[in-house]
DNA sequence: GTGTGTCTCAATGAAGTATG
DNA sequence: CATACTTCATTGAGACACAC
């Protein structure tokens, strides 16, 4: 305890003796303020532990407490030393917890809500990783609409989802990462009269049946709004319904005309999708207001659903973003 | 077998507290 | 105030495990 101690190096400390048990010790010794209570909590006897300090003493060549009647003090050395060991407990236990929560994240079931057009092009590709890198995860996806998707997520229905935050919820509840713009092309059957000559125009398309969502809806909305500010009235004859399916047959049976997400018009045109047999008279005609992966700011994601929202973060290319607001 | 490290047990010392 | 008691840290002796 009197020599001065050289500049330390690497593994100075441990080249001269310092073991994991001291940092117990003098950890113990910062929060009972007495040896024989730091001995019985590492479960070794009270002469054990005052050994144990004396040789911390000697290692470290400076006093780390001085006695008094009812216990000891920690100097400045001592509580220096006590906050840095505390600080290594703490850091393996976490990466004890982390390691669990690891494991953990390698099973478990995943609910995902998404609308229809990131369904396709992030969920399902989402999906096929997951089943390769985490076989044991169990994922269930919801296809619905965004307002009908922040109440499931608020009612636990879903662990996070893919779209927007619409109408009067509390935002504040909720975290949104923004993804972007979901892009609308306008299908209609093969061999529709627009198909025929030349490049069909919006002007062309409003005389025909067209397929919308309910009124409300936000790609109604959208699409009609587009419509107004290119000074075009809106179409006279609608059929109104939240059904994809319904929305894919009415096109295919008959002349008319449907914004659906670009994702899905690819879907059906490339992979003749629910046998429906499209074309896309337009591409990217509209394109509805940025969409977000959403979560509940107060609910912490499970290990498995943060695997797969990370996964999803990933192929929408947002790692390293920051939240936003939607 | 020897040396080293770590532990326990028992004895001892130091200091505070209670009591007459 | 003196003494006995209590609490806590320290020290010496010895046991045990392990590496060489």
């Amino acid at each position: 305890m009197s020599e001065a101690p050289e500049m330390p190096d690497r593994d100075y400390l441990v080249r001269r003796g310092l073991r994991f048990s001291h940092l117990r010790l003098i950890a113990a010794l910062k929060e009972s303020g007495q040896i024989s209570a730091a001995a019985a909590r590492m479960a070794i006897s009270q002469p054990a532990a005052s050994r144990m300090v004396a040789e911390m003493e000697d290692i470290l060549g400076v006093s780390l407490y001085t006695r008094h009647a009812r216990g000891v003090t920690l100097t400045r050395y001592g509580e220096r030393l006590a906050v840095r060991a505390q600080g290594m407990l703490q850091g393996l236990d976490d990466t004890a917890r982390e390691i669990v929560e690891m494991e953990r994240g390698m099973r478990g079931t995943v609910s995902i809500g998404a609308v229809t057009g990131p369904a396709l092009d992030l969920v399902l590709p989402t999906v096929r990783k997951a089943r390769v890198t985490h076989p044991r995860i169990s994922v269930t996806v919801t296809v619905d609409t965004s307002d009908r998707l922040a109440e499931a997520l608020l009612a636990s229905g879903v662990d996070f989802y893919i779209g927007r935050i619409l109408g009067d919820v509390d935002r504040s509840k909720f975290q949104a990462l923004s993804i972007g713009l979901e892009p609308m092309s306008l299908i209609v059957r093969v061999d529709h009269p627009l198909t025929r000559g030349p490049e069909a125009t919006l002007r062309d398309c409003v005389a025909y049946d067209w397929v919308l969502q309910p009124h409300g809806g936000l790609q109604r909305r959208t699409v009609e709004s587009h419509l107004m500010a290119q000074g075009l009235p809106l179409p006279q004859k609608v059929l109104s319904t939240a059904s994809l399916m319904l929305t894919l047959a009415a096109v295919t049976q008959t002349n008319a005309i449907a914004p659906v997400a670009k994702a899905v018009a690819d879907f059906c045109i490339q992979e003749q999708g629910l046998g429906a047999r499209v074309v896309s008279l337009m591409d990217s005609a509209f394109a509805i207001p940025p969409y977000s992966l959403v979560s509940l700011s107060e609910r912490a994601l499970s290990p498995a659903s943060m695997v797969l929202f990370s996964t999803i973060a990933a192929e929408a290319g947002l790692e390293g973003r920051g939240m936003a607001t939607d």
